[in-house]
DNA sequence: CATGAATGAGGTTTCATTCAT
DNA sequence: TATGAATGAAACCTCATTCAT
């Protein structure tokens, strides 16, 4: 969808160039998600891409690059999202449910991919050697100052229980995350919507203020 | 001291092998630990240990091999601390304490390879690449479960938010992983004791019944 | 110049595809000169050409034809310039006063290139791998022989030393070549005219035969 | 010879050791004189030194490395080679035949290498992309500057042409290379020693002062 | 058991060449 | 002719593993 906005109007070479690069990028996902990037080879991305490796090549200058730009992708396609939905929403309450909703919805498209994405900036990802690029970080540290302050709203409400308004993202995004990653483990086919109402119980449960 | 233990009543030999063994693990997590599965060399394990490489292979038939004892000893070790001091605690109170000065002591003790033990068994280390052994499965979900028990007995006694107790240790794991990484990329220094009450007081601000 | 002249009278298709040529060829000798020949990717060449890489196959059928072509391009132009001032000399001292003037003013033209020029058939250029096309070498073995006999006439007027006209001339190459090298290395500014000077004074003082 | 006693006393590991790495820096000599440093792979080296390629890499760390020491090491040899028999001449005139002797004698063992050593330090030599490492040129320059002084004792005592020193330097430097390329391209088996002969004659038929 | 040189399969990257547009 | 994306063989280099000492 986006895609195809961003397209349009270019003449037909590039937009089949950039399909291309679109479609490295996507195979590039799979793989790494599967392998880690040490355990990941070119051969193998230029095979699920269906392309030579050589023509990876002139797309991207290194393995390094590539995978950076996976993540950068990513990252950004996850932001978006997380503004949209998250941070369009007005009540705190929601936002957290919208939170969760997405981080599910991500953990299910990008399967393998997903533990990234909206983890701490900690990226721990594949060995730890392959930071985030710079330009990312700052959008996530952006978002996360963002969030903070809903769950400050939420806080100074009185809806969420008294607690550095800091404090409470880092103990979301655990929560997300253990449950994220125990469904990549385990019953991988509970349907969406039910996790999310699930979790959605199991957070609100924890972080709003009872009685008062 | 435990190895020492260990060790007693063996012939000279016998006890010199196993303390070769042990520094050639206590080597491998450290490089382990800097570079993930991948990037270490067992080159730089062997220069590590200060012994050859071919001495590495009299003792462990592969480089993976290697690594799985390095984790299934952080795994035995951890999870002797975790009957000891959490499981033997009888208030359910207490024991959540102990868990968290007990994952904070081992963040400190294992530094980089601290985010493995005690997580869910995803092991989402290195490159995901390497499963934990088996035996150390088995163990880790034996006391999971003894766990669990330990937080029903507070959900039951009404000292516990009620929810269901798998959930509530999943939840509890999510959080600690959260902070260990936050203090493993940000203020590294900060003391341990103050981290200890400072997380307990955030957990136990969420999971304590309010009010009823 | 001398292109125009070649080109007069051909349709203008035919024109421009020779001015095309000749760009890419004068592309190639600035890329080789500066890289050697294993040095050079096809892409710089086109790159510094103008054109696209296909283009280039369309006028040279691989990498080595394209270096082939150059430096018998330049063999040719060099020869021409030889036959017409240096075997165009009545006098043996004027025709090795005007070698001198050639090959500094080819040299000066052709920077890097000259080496190959006029040195021994060798062709130690680039990788000492490919050999000047059959045909060039033929030229350069004719001019050569020239150039013997006028040497061979100033040994038999008693004006030069008295030796083989072949050795005669095979030390002249060296010498000249050395002075090249080192002007390559060293004191790049000097000025054409003084070199031409300097030079002169050099070998005639050397092959002139003195008294008799 | 000078191999033996530089080893003697060392372990036997030691020795071999070193042996291996001759043997490796001779068989390299060998391919990059056949093919040029580009036209030259790691592959052929290894085959040439009956090695496998990753033993190369335990003794040097790049194929570039390799090229220079294999230079360095000519260059080494070379100019001991000539301190001791060219500069040890007190006659400058038996210098020159010296120098002439030894250069062919280069020729006749490092064959298609020879172009380099002595040469001006141009080293123009595979792609002219490798220079030679900094230690070399400084030793050449000393040579260079210890055999002009030669030369100027002969010119000052009226034996050799009236000439600046370093101009009849780069002469003679330049008429035995012209001479040494030209033997490797045509008349390969010419004997050394009538060689030797006939390109003394020559050149003392160019700078002894004749007459007077 | 300790050593470390030797091995070679396998990884990343380059680049001459082709071909559909 | 002009284009430049696609190709894949081949280059350099790494590193887990073996084995003779």
């Amino acid at each position: 969808m986006g895609t195809d906005a961003a397209t349009q109007g270019l003449p037909r070479k590039e937009r089949e160039r950039l399909a291309h690069r679109r479609e490295i990028l996507e195979a590039a996902e799979r793989v790494f998600a599967r392998n880690g990037y040490r355990g990941s080879t070119v051969e193998q991305i230029a095979q699920e891409a269906e392309f030579a490796v050589g023509t990876l090549y002139n797309f991207f200058k290194s393995k390094e690059e590539l995978y950076e730009e996976v993540l950068a992708s990513l990252v950004e396609q996850a932001l978006a999202a997380f503004r949209e939905r998250v941070l369009g929403e007005a009540d705190p309450v929601s936002a957290v449910g919208a939170l969760i909703e997405l981080r599910i919805a991500l953990l299910d498209e990008h399967k393998g991919f997903a533990r990234v994405v909206f983890q701490t900036p900690m990226a721990e990802h594949g060995d730890a050697l392959l930071a985030l690029p710079p330009r990312c970080l700052a959008l996530i540290e952006e978002a996360q100052a963002a969030f903070t302050q809903v769950l400050q709203r939420g806080i100074a409400a009185g809806v969420f229980v008294d607690m550095a308004a800091g404090d409470l993202v880092v103990c979301l995004q655990g929560i997300l995350n253990a449950f994220v990653a125990q469904w990549l483990l385990r019953e991988p086919q509970e349907p969406l919507a039910e996790r999310v109402a699930r979790l959605r119980g199991i957070v609100l449960g924890l972080i709003l203020r009872k009685k008062d």
